[in-house]
DNA sequence: AGCTTAGTTGGACGGCGTACAGTTCGCAAG
DNA sequence: CTTGCGAACTGTACGCCGTCCAACTAAGCT
């Protein structure tokens, strides 16, 4: 902190999300806190707070971020179920990419943020689709995405007793596939189906 | 602290994991810190350590004696699907029982400890019964878990947006008892057995 | 030119987990 | 019955954490 009270450091709220981003990469969870951000920004801690109002706020904003990434199928996709499935598959490879973030992402169950509401309409629509409706839709959106971020979560937990953690993690992803397709089949049932 | 160093204070490790359990009951995940316990106990905070080599390893401990509430099914049950069936059922009772304990439970994604290595075996021997070996049967294990747990997590978290949980509630149970049908019938679908 | 206001800093508060050294007791061996 | 030892426990302290407060300064509007 080369810099005396009142002199600009450049901050903004992109800048600090973004770092925070790095950190959590670099460090995962625990190496993202108040004063380490403030420190990569070179700035003090307290600098933070008129761009963010807090730690949670931040985590927050952070976790929605990442759901960005989610590859959102086209809405007029042939199969919706194939559409329901392929989204899925998306959101659980961009939670693994950020391991460390998934268990605060579950604690909060499930992002509240802009991209996770858009990505639940994008479903609720797909389910509409493939003959769901009201209660039943949402019975159905509540039970893919708990399956999807708990698989998540599981998978990027710390490795059980396996050797190697190379074929564990395609392991998890043939798991995730077939539950996936066990639940899909379930939905979509003919007694389902309104 | 009315005693002088050196003196017993009866501590136990069964009294630490009981008073921690209380603590987690009472004030949820953020209620038990090693100081608070100790406040409990009437002993300096490191006394703890005698008993327990850690926060980390006394979590693990409590997590896994909750466990121990899950009703197992008699091993020679009719039918094994629906042994399994009532398994997963009281576990995601047992957890709902224990709200703050369930992210933590994620985070580790499921207990390492001796009464969820036991629930797995039982696990392991229904599939085997319902048709499932080997790789088959680890697969509907890992989903099984995951599912259940993630299912735990999600019901527990702070309410959406809907105006009274009670509903909430049983609505949850009720679609986690969908969702669990539906998986139950893929994992046990002719193409499966082998 | 002067005033307002937003951004930033130094410092502090209360809390956390836990390591270290010292004190004191219970208990087994002599 | 003494002695010695190891385990239990305390006091104190370190280094973190998130966050609040008052002071200060620079930029922008009038």
């Amino acid at each position: 902190m080369d810099r005396r009270p009142g002199q600009r450091a450049g901050l903004t709220r992109e800048r600090v999300l973004a770092a925070a981003h790095e950190l959590l990469g670099a460090g995962g969870v625990d190496g993202l806190t108040m004063r380490a951000l403030a420190r990569r920004l070179e700035v003090a801690p307290n600098a933070l707070y008129s761009h963010v109002p807090g730690k949670t706020a931040l985590l927050d904003a952070v976790i929605d971020e990442v759901l960005a990434q989610v590859e959102v199928p086209a809405m007029d996709v042939a199969d919706p179920v194939t559409g329901l499935h392929a989204l899925m598959c998306s959101t659980y490879d961009v939670l693994l990419g950020h391991p460390d973030l998934v268990p605060l992402y579950l604690a909060r169950n499930g992002a509240r943020g802009a991209n996770a509401r858009h990505l639940g309409d994008v479903m609720l629509a797909l389910l509409d689709r493939a003959g769901l409706r009201e209660a039943r839709a949402r019975e159905a959106l509540s039970v893919l995405i708990v399956y999807t971020i708990g698989f998540a979560a599981f998978t990027t937990g710390p490795p059980i007793d396996v050797p190697d953690p190379e074929p564990r993690a395609e392991q998890m992803r043939e798991n995730f596939d077939s539950g996936l397709r066990w639940l899909l089949a379930g939905i979509t049932a003919p007694s389902m189906r309104a």
